[in-house]
DNA sequence: AAATAGAGAGCGAACGTTCGCTCTTTACGG
DNA sequence: CCGTAAAGAGCGAACGTTCGCTCTCTATTT
């Protein structure tokens, strides 16, 4: 049951000389859209919310709210486009760190921090199963992915070049388990599960060492 | 009409005198709204897809499903119910093996074999995304997911007796951390995304080799 | 400075469609 | 000839979207 709540009355008697431009406003009224979207999708899927929820959690009519998104569609894209941006940026970040084991476990902590703290984890969830059968989504997925990949790939080899990982293994593999393997993690939203950090941290920095450090795969073959 | 002879056709000219019981007829129609049910929500997710295509892919009438089923919620949850027992039938299968090493990594690869073989990457993500939101839908997921975890515990101490597993590792962080690593791995379905079926066994085993084996955590914060 | 035209923002009733579901009718085996 | 199974028309509600309208700014003209 939604309670039809209008949640307008925050900033007018606050600040009531307010120089925000045509396009600023656009800009915020926009955000404010999307801002409200998450909130209902993550509470009923992309599907299941209605643009009339979306309205009054935005609180704006219909009429207003379709002079920023022409469609419910267009809307499902954009917090799409939002979510993986977010992601790029995350590993994005990783390249900086001139410690291969660092940045993979510092990486995917923060990943998992980040999706707990935001709450994130049933959009997360949704957009991993509507990227699945919708091709727009599918596609916006992809093609962020395709950049982290390309990074995350150099990275790993620059790391290879320097004797920091097994020769043996195939980077390419290493680099996809990777990323499914944090993703499992995210997605699982351990924090939420009662999962001690400081445990979580020593255990994956363990893992990580194990797997990356030269010796893994032969002593996999050899024993 | 023809119709409705399509999708009966199997039995009637073969077998003139079929003895096939009132029960028995009424899971067999149970079964195939059943997977006509799959069949729609892999194409279009729980909200996404109608009774009237669920109808239509099990070439019933609406009228003739909702003898089977009370409603699409119904449905849902007893989808969601068949897939979490074949995930626990998954692990059961583990509790057999003797070898913790040999037991967790067989159904790891197991788990992203049956995936990729069955299609069912879509509807696993879809279950994990309503799982979220949907109360009922959680409920029997963790219902089913805590008998698996009782016994994966035990699995795991076990070993840990036997002294297969590093002692100074959490064990019920590692369950935690193995069975989101799994989930993972089976979600991104990597046998579709081009992974070398041989080069994934070999890193999966070298990781959970070195994960497991005695001093892994010591060398961790050790190096 | 006052008047005014125009564009952008917002509203909310209403549209046609489709939803999950029910109900009445028909067909048929024991 | 009863009891069960299925069919399919039909229900009210809710869906995404549109449209006509008002209001509020801003820019230009006087």
């Amino acid at each position: 049951m939604e309670d039809f709540l209008l949640v307008n009355e925050a900033a007018p008697p606050a600040e009531p000389a307010e120089p925000v431009s045509r396009a600023e406003r656009r800009d915020l009224q926009t955000q404010r859209i999307l801002d409200a979207a998450k909130t209902c999708f993550v509470r009923h899927g992309f599907q299941g919310a209605s643009m009339q929820q979306i309205c009054a959690e935005a609180g704006m009519s219909p009429g207003a709210l379709y002079r920023y998104f022409a469609s419910k569609e267009s809307i499902i894209e954009a917090i799409t486009d939002q979510h993986r941006r977010d992601d790029a940026e995350l590993y994005a970040r990783m390249l900086s760190n001139p410690d291969v084991i660092d940045g993979v476990v510092e990486t995917a902590l923060a990943h998992v921090r980040q999706v707990h703290e935001r709450g994130m984890a049933p959009l997360f969830a949704e957009i991993r199963a509507e990227a699945m059968r919708n091709p727009a989504v599918q596609r916006c997925c992809m093609v962020n992915m395709e950049a982290i990949r390309v990074q995350f790939r150099d990275y790993l080899r620059a790391a290879a070049d320097r004797g920091e990982i097994d020769p043996l293994v195939d980077l390419d593999t290493l680099m996809t388990a990777l990323m499914a393997i944090g993703e499992g993690l995210a997605l699982n939203d351990l924090l939420s599960q009662g999962v001690d950090p400081y445990k979580l941290e020593t255990l994956v920095r363990a893992s990580v060492i194990a797997i990356l450090r030269p010796g893994a795969i032969d002593a996999a073959s050899g024993g």
